[in-house]
DNA sequence: TTGAAAGCGATACCAA
DNA sequence: TTGGTATCGCTTTCAA
């Protein structure tokens, strides 16, 4: 075992020039638990403690022997260095902050991968807040996370009290909010408009030569700007009677099928169906099958999200891609060349969604 | 807009009693970017710094009126605690580490989210870290990690580098191993056993009737460990020709497919199949359904990891079912225990698993 | 109940 | 190329 402890009482060289606390301090901050410093390696090493530091920053502006003598030093004594008091004299955490409601979903997991993969490389850790589904918690979130000054961060969603908004700008560092288009981003934004993804939606069943359509839509702020939209493109088209139903956030397979029951008890037995999330979809595809309907003969059903298990299982069900990787992967971009001190090309980013058709099979 | 910037210039109350730096200071570190500190909220209640700190963490040791002047001026300058500066002073971090190979699969994803959530409502934050598959980056990642000082490590299997091993246990910080319970964990760990995962598969199988085996498994270090101890039980049980494939870690559904396939060619038609993964095993069933076999009836097939979309869209699957939401949960009540000082009831937690059996349809 | 001084462990700047 | 010093913003300890 290197040593660690050790070293800190036996010391070979007396060089003691420094302002290293020989004899216990009578009062201030407790000594440090055991755990080497920069001055432990640089005592080992015989040199000064801003040599190490420029060791491990800047080895090119040191001299050569020094570098291997320090380098030495490190490995022996284990030392890893302490990025808190670095941070703090630097005010550059190498940490960016994302918030996302859950990661559990898969829906947001995508994001994260791809945005840390990519920070990752660039040198940045990455701090986590799970916000919960209708946010509530993202006010003290957000408190408790600028409270670590990271360097830049992620959100989801545009939507956040005004005291978010102050706070958010008082940060001034680089701010990705992702997912959404429609509001004007506090600093930039990466997403895609829910609105039209709904209307293309609408536009996308009525050249297939539906007329009569129906949705169920969750309650979900973002899921309500899509089937709002898509309930307004119908009007538009000049169709007027379209059932729909509610359902509450987060949406299950089972409040699909639910929502096909009520819609067919409502006397809709043949149609289009569109739905806020695959989930849904996915639940009016198994009533329906469990009904002996045919889709999309009887019943046509267009979901949103194209999460994993859509794209193999369901053959039937057409939905709305999102390339959730690219969402995190442009936001890293930005961010990063924000940090760079870059000017970023475009502060408002679409990725846009695809129409995924799947009727075979 | 709360005057921030500007309180730094024209104060009304020229105290001037404490350290703060009046004139410009000739060298050292640059002054801080116009952030509001904890002496500015000071100086404009008229108390001291330190006065300020215990309102915000031990309001009762100070006076009533006391507490309501500093709140006013601590909401007045929109102040935002730095916990960098809190944690350096303190040696204690509020932040909990995460090391987990990916998060995109939701494998993972469901265990950061109930460990997040627990360790939230402690005032803890979680700092994410995403090492790749064959865990390549973990020694790096755990460098960059361990340098921002966490409380605690939420680690994923039980394999690491002794370089990693002796940097671990020289963190002296709670650390949890998940997911794996085969080794000695170097201080605590959740998980559930593999080896008898597999055991308890081919014994589940044979007792069903089967007598006619095969294996698809990925080469991941864990999976391998599931389908090594499903063939030695099957051995034990007397069973010897079984055809086994070897797929690259992660999985997905067509290598399921080409896997019955290459079964398929080598003589194996009707029997028991064990996949290390659901995805394997779903591709199974796809294929085996494409080639117009029957399910159980001709091939059986058991998984592992009983992913939601299993739940849901493949009622012939039998799987593996793991509760990942419970050892994010309690690998974090382990981790706020021993941060609490209590004594951990147990090392090492099972948190076991289920065969979940789906034969109807 | 409040305040002053001394750190926590690093980096920036200037001087040698 | 190297070292000394003054911070970064907060908390701990002791004294008032």
């Amino acid at each position: 075992m290197p040593p660690t402890q050790s070293s800190r009482t036996s010391r070979q060289r007396v060089k003691d020039g420094g302002t290293s606390a020989k004899s216990p301090s009578p009062r201030g901050a407790r000594p440090s638990r055991g755990t080497v410093t920069l001055s432990d390696v640089a005592e080992l090493a015989g040199v000064s403690s801003m040599t190490v530091s420029r060791v491990l920053n800047r080895p090119e502006t040191v001299a050569p022997e020094t570098v291997e003598t320090v380098r030495k030093a490190i490995a022996r004594t284990g030392y890893v260095p302490n990025l808190l008091a670095g941070a703090l004299a630097t005010t550059r955490t190498k940490l960016v902050a994302a918030i996302v409601p859950t990661i559990s979903g898969s829906i947001f997991a995508a994001c994260i991968q791809s945005l840390t993969d990519r920070l990752e490389v660039a040198g940045y850790q990455m701090l986590l807040g799970l916000s919960g589904y209708p946010a509530a918690r993202e006010e003290g979130l957000l408190n408790a996370i600028l409270s670590r000054r990271p360097d830049a961060l992620f959100l989801t969603g545009t939507t956040h009290s005004a005291q978010s908004r102050r706070r958010l700008r008082g940060a001034k560092i680089p701010i990705v909010e992702t997912w959404d288009l429609s509001a004007k981003p506090i600093d930039m934004a990466v997403g895609f408009s829910h609105q039209r993804v709904g209307r293309d939606a609408a536009q996308f069943l009525f050249k297939k030569g539906y007329r009569r359509f129906a949705a169920i839509g969750a309650e979900d702020e973002r899921a309500k700007i899509r089937w709002k939209s898509y309930l307004a493109a119908l009007t538009e088209l000049g169709v007027d009677d379209v059932a729909s139903i509610t359902t509450p956030a987060p949406t299950n397979l089972w409040m699909g099928r639910d929502g096909l029951s009520k819609l067919i008890a409502d006397g809709f037995t043949h149609g289009a169906v569109f739905c806020s999330s695959d989930a849904l979809a996915h639940g009016v595809l198994v009533e329906a099958q469990a009904r002996g309907l045919s889709v999309p003969g009887d019943i046509a059903v267009i979901g949103f999200g194209d999460l994993d298990f859509a794209a193999f299982t369901v053959p039937a069900l057409t939905t709305v891609r999102i390339d959730r990787f690219a969402v995190g992967r442009l936001a890293a971009e930005a961010i990063l060349s924000r940090l760079a001190g870059e000017p970023v090309a475009e502060k408002v980013i679409d990725v846009g969604f695809q129409i995924i058709e799947r009727e075979s099979t």
